[in-house]
Order: structure tokens, then C-alpha cells, then sequence
DNA sequence: CCTTGACCTTCCCAAGGCTGGAAGGTCCAT
DNA sequence: ATGGACCTTCCAGCCTTGGGAAGGTCAAGG
């Protein structure tokens, strides 16, 4: 199948599987015409790749995860350790988000919002670090 | 004052100020030897700066707050709207994330971690969006 | 006066993860 | 033969820095 076709079936626009293919996650055959030809492990690689990057992980993860997922021998802890990983990252800007969401909604809340000048907000981002209490 | 006393008091890497002076959110003085001179004005911007940029504000957002912190006869309503468009897409991201964290979440928990191959993460990647019920 | 070393300058390259576009080859239907 | 939909490669850009090279400037010490 034809990359048009490859994009279709796993939703992933074909710049990025050409992308995919120039950094070596993936090497679909070329037919005589020089057309990438994909084939069903192909598809299946893809897939796995649109899942995981849609939860976030990187392509080097990845490129790990997809080593593991070909590899009939690997142990799932290897698996893990990587989802583990990547979890904790989530986690982290899950928190730092949520700090930044707090001090904003204060300042936000703090701000009159009609026609006069006076700002909590840029008061708030011009003076420091201070957070309502 | 110097790029790098204005980096240590507002504590932005000097090459962040640089790059902030070229996309002109700032634009300090030249002394005679080419050096960047910078007043307690640049300095409150870039204070102003490194504290939005911190609270997650893209820098067109950045922009437009300059504009209106330097603006005496702004309304408060134009700084909260752009702090509330702002504080949405924070919230949006807050969202994303926690999506990707639970299903990813519970791909871990289901995950043995042991030796053997079987993976629940690695087939949650290879079979779609499915999510635990 | 010369050197050292800490500054400062500009310029270019890299990252991540694509995305767009140009120039051109291929294939199929009319 | 022509059109249009596909495919190819290559080049460049996005955004916000960070790194580093090559070179100018300045103050202190010998």
C-alpha cells in the first residue's frame, strides 16, 4: 500500500511517516517506481507510534518502546521502567501547570476588569514572585 | 548597566535578553563601544517578562501585556481578558494531560513488570484507544 | 607596554517534531 | 495527449532558547 493509503488507515499525515521513516523508526520496502510500499507490520508500527505519541512520549521513547514491542524476548519491566518514566514527566507538568493556573486565577480574580488602568495582574507580574495569601 | 548585571538582577540568561531585544520586546541603549546599556525601565521589563514567560504566557501574549503595562491609560479589562485566554488554555492543557496521565496510569498499574514479555502497556500502544472500564 | 581574563559583540548551528512548499516523476482515466 | 491525483526529494521554517566560535573592549597586574 501506497503512503496516501498508510496515512488514512493510521491517521497520521504522510509528511510525519516519511518523517518516521528519514529518523529510522520505520523502513517500509519501495516498490519498482520507488513508491513506499507498506506493508500490515508497517501499519502496525505506525499505529503503535500515533498511540504513543499521542499520550506524550517522545520519539526517543519511542524508538525504545518500539524495540520492545518487536522483541518477543523482552521482559515487561523494561516496558514499565520507560511508561514509568514518562509518567513521572506528565506528572511534573501536571503540577508545574497547576501552580501557574493557581497564581494566574488569583491574579485574574484580583482584577477589577472595567475601564480604569488599575492592574492586580500586571501589578502581580511586574513586582515578584509574591503569592496571595 | 551591562547585559550580564541585568541578567543576574532579573535573572534571565543573557542570551534570553538578547533574543528578546531582537523580536523587540525590549531595546536598550548602545554605549559608545557597542555594549547594551540598560536602565531600571529595561529592567522592569524584562522583571515584567521573565515573570509572564514563568506563569506560562507565549511571548505574543508577553507582547500585548508590555504594551498595556506601559500604557497609563489602558483598562484593566484588556490585561484580564488576555490573562483569561491565557488561564483557559492552561486549563485545556491541564485537561490534556490528565487524560494522557490516567490512561497512561492505568497501563502501568496493569504492567507486571516482571521478566516476562507480556505487556498490557505494549498492547494498550499496538490497539487502539480503548480505555479501562 | 603587554598579558591575562572577564566581559561584551555578532553569527551560525542544534534541538523537537513536524509542516509547508517547490520541482518534478508516475499512474490512471479520459 | 492531457489532466489531475498521486508519489518522490530537497529545502526551509516554526519557537525559544542554548552552545560555541571568532573577535572587540576593558580593567588589573607585572
Amino acid at each position: 500500500m501506497n503512503i496516501g493509503e498508510a496515512s488514512q488507515q493510521t491517521g497520521l499525515p504522510a509528511k510525519t511517516i516519511r518523517y518516521y521513516e528519514e529518523i529510522r523508526l520505520i523502513q517500509p520496502h519501495r516498490a519498482e517506481n520507488g513508491y513506499r510500499s507498506f506493508a500490515q507490520k508497517d501499519l502496525h508500527k505506525l499505529t503503535f507510534l500515533a498511540r504513543a505519541r499521542g499520550l506524550g512520549f517522545s520519539i526517543e521513547d519511542c524508538r525504545a518502546l518500539l524495540a520492545l514491542y518487536e522483541d518477543d524476548a523482552r521482559a515487561s519491566a523494561d516496558v514499565k521502567k520507560v511508561a514509568e518514566g514518562h509518567l513521572e514527566r506528565i506528572d511534573q507538568k501536571i503540577t508545574d501547570l497547576k501552580a501557574m493556573r493557581d497564581t494566574l486565577a488569583d491574579l485574574v480574580d484580583a482584577c477589577a476588569g472595567d475601564h480604569r488602568p488599575d492592574c492586580p495582574i500586571l501589578e502581580g507580574l511586574s513586582m515578584g514572585k509574591a503569592k496571595a495569601g
